[in-house]
Formats: C-alpha cells, sequence, structure tokens
DNA sequence: CTCGAGTCTGAACATCCGTTCACATCGTGA
DNA sequence: TCACGATGTGAACGGATGTTCAGACTCGAG
C-alpha cells in the first residue's frame, strides 16, 4: 500500500538530495529520519519513477563495436551492454536496458510484434519507456509454462510489454509443450491457439531469447527431460528460440521435443522482416552466433565480452583451422 | 573548447554509470580511464546537462512553512529552501533552485518581467529550465554597476533570463548609481534611459533580490560611502532593493544615495501587480520581513531558518516587548 | 632554450552511500 | 495466551564517490 504521505515524503527527500544538494545525513536531520530510512526513501523514488535520471545522448558506450556487428553480419542494428556482472544478478538489468532501447528503436516500424519465451526479454520489456502513436498487436509466439507464473512467459511477457506501449495484447492459451506429439497436435487445432499463432507469423517484428543447449533454459527443464536433451545434442543441436532447436548450420532440429512445441516453427518466424535476438554470457556465443551467421535473427542485443568474441570468429563456417 | 570527442564520452560514461549501473572504477577499467577521471566526467555532465536528473512530484519539502508564509501576509505564493550552508558556497545553488522555481510558476502570467541588481535573481535565473509560449520581454528595472563585468548585474540577468526563457531582453545603458545626483538627473533624462525605465514601471511582474544594511550589498559597496551608509541607517533603513532604500515602515528613505539612482522607485515597483522578492540568511531577516511585512513583495523566495524567524515575530508592527 | 601560467592528471584522503544484520513491533492465527 | 511470520527500524561495516594536492604536461612569451 503507497500511501499519498509517502509520497509526499519520496517528493520532498528526492527534491532535498537530486535539486538542493543535501546528503542524507542532513536530510535525515531537517525531517528527523534516520540516514538509512533517507538512503531507502530515495531508492524508492528512483525505483518507481518519483526520480527520472535520462542521458541525453545518443553515444553509445560500444558503437564500434555494436557497427562492426552490423556490417559483418547484415544486420539492421546491433545493441550492446556492458559485460559487468553478467550472468550475475546484474545481468539481467543491463542487458534489459539494452534490450529496452533495441525495442524502442524497432516498435516505431511495427504494428504487430510477437514475443517469445525469455527472461532477457522480460527484462528488456520492463525497462522500456515508450509509448507508441498506434495501437501495436502484442502475440505470444508460443506457448506458456505451467506452474508458478512468472514474467518469463510469452504470454505475460506480451501482456506487460502491451501495457508499456499502450497496445493490446493477444492471450495464446497453451502449454509451451505439449506432453506427447498427439497432444500438441490436438491443441494446434484449437480454433483459438491456431488463430493467435497464424497472427503471430504475419507479425512485422519479432523479440525472442537466443538459448543454448549447455545449461539450457532453465525454463525448459521442466518439461524436457534429460535423455532428450541429449538427444538434442546428438542431432547437432547448438541453441533455441522458444524451443524451437537448431544446429550449427541454423537448420531446425527436429524430433521428439519438437513435435511436442506449441508454437511458431523457425521457418515461421525467418518470414518475420524484423526479427530481434536477445542473448548474453557465455554460454550463449555458441548459440548466438549460429543465429546471427545463419540469419535468424537481424537485430541483436548481447554482451561486449560475447560481441566481441562472435566478432572474432573466423568468417567462415566451415574455415575451422 | 567543448569537442565532439569530449562529449561522446560523457554520453558514454553516463550510459554506462546511470543506465547500467557501472560503478566509476568499472568503467575507468572499461574505456582505460582513471576512476577520477570518470568521476570528474560525470560531474560534467550532470553540469551540462547531458545528464538530467528530474524529480516527478509537485511536493515542497516545506508546504507547511509556504503556506504559512503567505497566509500571514498574504503573499501570491511563497518559495523555501533549505538553510543548511545557506552563507557558504552552496546557498546560491539552493536558493537558486528554488528562485527558479519560482520564476517558472510566475512566468506563464507575465508578458513583461523586470529584474534588479542581485546574485540571488541571478543564481535563479542560472537554474531556470523553462520556454514560454509567447514572447516576453525581459527588462532591467536599474542600471548596472561598473568595473568587471559581473552576472549579477540587472542588464546581465536580464540578459540570461531572456535566453533563459526565448524571450527578448532589453538594454539600460546606464550606471546605477550616478556619482552626483545631477548626473543622475541627466541620465535620467535621456530617452533610452526613460523609455527603458517607462516600460520597467508597466512590466507584469518584478523580479528582486531583497537587500540588508549591515554586510550590506558588496555590490553597492563600491559606489556608497561609509558616510552614505551612515547617514541612511540613521534616517532609519533596514534594507533596499536595488538600492532603493526604505525604513521599517517600508517608506523610501530618501537622500543623497536615493538622488544618484538610476532606476524604478519603490513606488513604481510596488505598482507591478507580481513582485518576487529574493532574500537568503540570517542578515537579511530584518528586510525581508520589512518587505514582507509593508506588501513591497507578495511573492517570496527564502531559506527555512528566515522564513521560520519570519514567521514567529509578533503579528503587530509596534508590539515589540 | 628557459621560464612561467594555465591545464590536466592520478594518488591519497575524507566523506558519503548502500547493504547487511540483529532487533523491535505489529498483526494473525492457533 | 503464545508462537510466528511479516514488516520496519537503525547500528555498523565496506565499498563508492568526491575533493584536494602535488607533480607532469602544454603552450606561448621572452
Amino acid at each position: 500500500m503507497r500511501t499519498n504521505a509517502q509520497d509526499a515524503l519520496l517528493g520532498k527527500v528526492a527534491r532535498l538530495h537530486y535539486e538542493h544538494g543535501l546528503t542524507h545525513a542532513e536530510i535525515g536531520e531537517l525531517l528527523s529520519l534516520s540516514r538509512v530510512k533517507v538512503t531507502r526513501v530515495l531508492a524508492e523514488a528512483r525505483r518507481t519513477g518519483v526520480v527520472e535520471i535520462t542521458v541525453h545522448s545518443d553515444e553509445s558506450p560500444f558503437a564500434d563495436v555494436e557497427s562492426a556487428l552490423a556490417r559483418r553480419f547484415g544486420l539492421l542494428s546491433a545493441h550492446v551492454c556492458p559485460s559487468f556482472g553478467l550472468g550475475e544478478e546484474r545481468s539481467p538489468g543491463s542487458l534489459g536496458v539494452t534490450g529496452a532501447a533495441a525495442l524502442a528503436a524497432v516498435l516505431p516500424h511495427a504494428g504487430r510484434i510477437a514475443v517469445g519465451l525469455s527472461t532477457a526479454v522480460a527484462a528488456s520489456v520492463a525497462h522500456l519507456r515508450y509509448t507508441s502513436d498506434e495501437a501495436v498487436e502484442v502475440l505470444p509466439l508460443a506457448g506458456s509454462r505451467g506452474g508458478r507464473s512468472s514474467d518469463a512467459n510469452p504470454h505475460e511477457v506480451a501482456g506487460a510489454l502491451a501495457r508499456a506501449i499502450g497496445g493490446t495484447a493477444y492471450h495464446l492459451p497453451a502449454p509451451l509443450l505439449a506432453t506427447t506429439p498427439e497432444a500438441a497436435q490436438t491443441i494446434r487445432g484449437l480454433e483459438e491457439v491456431r488463430a493467435t499463432l497464424e497472427a503471430a507469423a504475419a507479425a512485422d517484428a519479432l523479440v525472442v531469447g537466443v538459448g543454448g543447449t549447455v545449461r539450457a533454459a532453465q525454463a525448459l527443464r521442466r518439461s524436457v527431460t534429460e535423455a532428450e536433451f541429449e538427444a538434442l545434442r546428438d542431432l547437432g543441436a547448438v541453441g533455441d528460440v522458444s524451443a524451437r532447436f537448431f544446429d550449427a548450420d541454423g537448420a531446425p532440429v527436429l524430433g521428439a521435443v519438437d513435435d511436442r512445441v506449441i508454437g511458431l516453427t523457425l521457418e515461421q518466424m525467418r518470414r518475420i522482416p524484423t526479427r530481434v535476438g536477445i542473448a548474453g554470457g557465455a554460454e550463449k556465443r555458441l548459440p548466438l552466433s549460429t543465429a546471427l551467421r545463419t540469419g535468424l535473427v537481424n537485430v541483436v542485443v548481447t554482451d561486449i565480452d560475447s560481441a566481441r568474441a562472435v566478432l572474432t570468429e573466423p568468417v567462415a563456417t566451415t574455415a575451422t583451422a
């Protein structure tokens, strides 16, 4: 519960600190609060947006690497964030901030946008500050995991994105993975599922996380057995996008898992003109470079270490020394 | 000289710190800069406005005191800033921030505004971020001091204010104090002086600093002899507005000094509907309370200690114990 | 070339800030 | 009544930030 009195305190304290330059201790003295309390109030003020910090500059810290990536892989654009603390808890923050910038760059050209399953996509949406002029339609491109509600579900990401930009979200009432291929077939046949996926396939833009196979998507762990993972790797899978696995050539890895997926196929995704892929951290470099090389994504959001790693790979696919 | 490369650095560093949350040390490592350099770059970025920090709240830290002031003296509005470090170098900052808020509140209703001599007014203008819809005319209400150019001259304050709000400034080519009453008379007769002062007298709003007689306006020190100050005090002067001194009843203190002033008279000022007075610090309490009591100003900008002091004075003028 | 004024730099220090932890308080349900 | 979790609080610590100072550099004048 946020009362008016608390809001007022936020404003007062924020003013005294950010406009008048008083220290936390001075503010505490003035308003009879402990210094720690002032610190907390200020943190809250930043978190809730009472205090807004804007950088008026279009400089990217890694402009050189971004343009190198774009040239090398023929991308529409590339967005790079720092690697400090990537993999730790700071990661979603930094990758999300940059992902939000990428979204803001893509959104003006998209009337209909499809979103995939990924914590990185969720983080990007969380950092987005953008209001669309037109009514954007946001569609999940795959079903959702069951169990405890998580903000990394396509359905919830779609909802959050729609809320953030003032558009409308569509619901895909289906699991990401059905328990059997037959069940999947049945679910795909449901009118509401079919219609939503069809609409997603016709989207102007796609926003997905690119996953790896190693510590692969915790998200999938619950639904895919270790044996199935084994089988996927044996078939050459190097990564996935919303449970659609691909090999080193970017070709779909079909089989037991693929048959159970409720969502767009890789082919369908490739037909969407703007394809934003988000991936950060060392374990995602191979899937990322594959997605870039094979054109699965044409807008990339990643961290500087991964970007450099991808750029230093030999140009020709088979040119391994 | 600010080069593009430096601007670019400002933006990059600011992004990394304020958006991605890297520490100064981390940024230094990343961009091969010393930690201290990063600190300096960030300070520069804030100073130049590359980084903008906004508080989205209309809460004033001292709303209670402000409304008490307004009620007690029948003011249009009151604006109070913290007293920490007042008198020291932080003063202009804090008083200026609050003064700027007051200006922003007044400007929408003023098509023509007259400004007086005061470092406090200059500081307020320096902190102003405001763009006027209409073409505001800014007029100096008194002449300028000679000697080294100072940003506390009415003329320069007028120019700065006009620049800040996108209006036009008028020039008053005259000294604040002529050397003799006769010289003053002559100067006042000059067409361009007469016209500008006449226009200033017809302004919608007035912004002045309220000065004291003790450590009185360093600004005046050079032009007014100690003997003249003595005489002013003997005649009951308690303070001044742009070299127009007044006594405890708010009545003009005429005499040798007054005769030499090139600028609006107190009577002329009182005829301007909106009269903003800025004064901070202990030595200005008496002049401030007098200006408030006698209605010389009807919008006040001051610090919390002064505000409290003024409010605890007995209500009746002559009710001294 | 030499000197000096001005500017820039990073080491060292002093302060400020954020986080963690142990404790107090309150409300809730057994 | 007590037990217990949820929430809120400030002391204390460690890292982050800002400032000061002495030395290095640049540039122009003599």
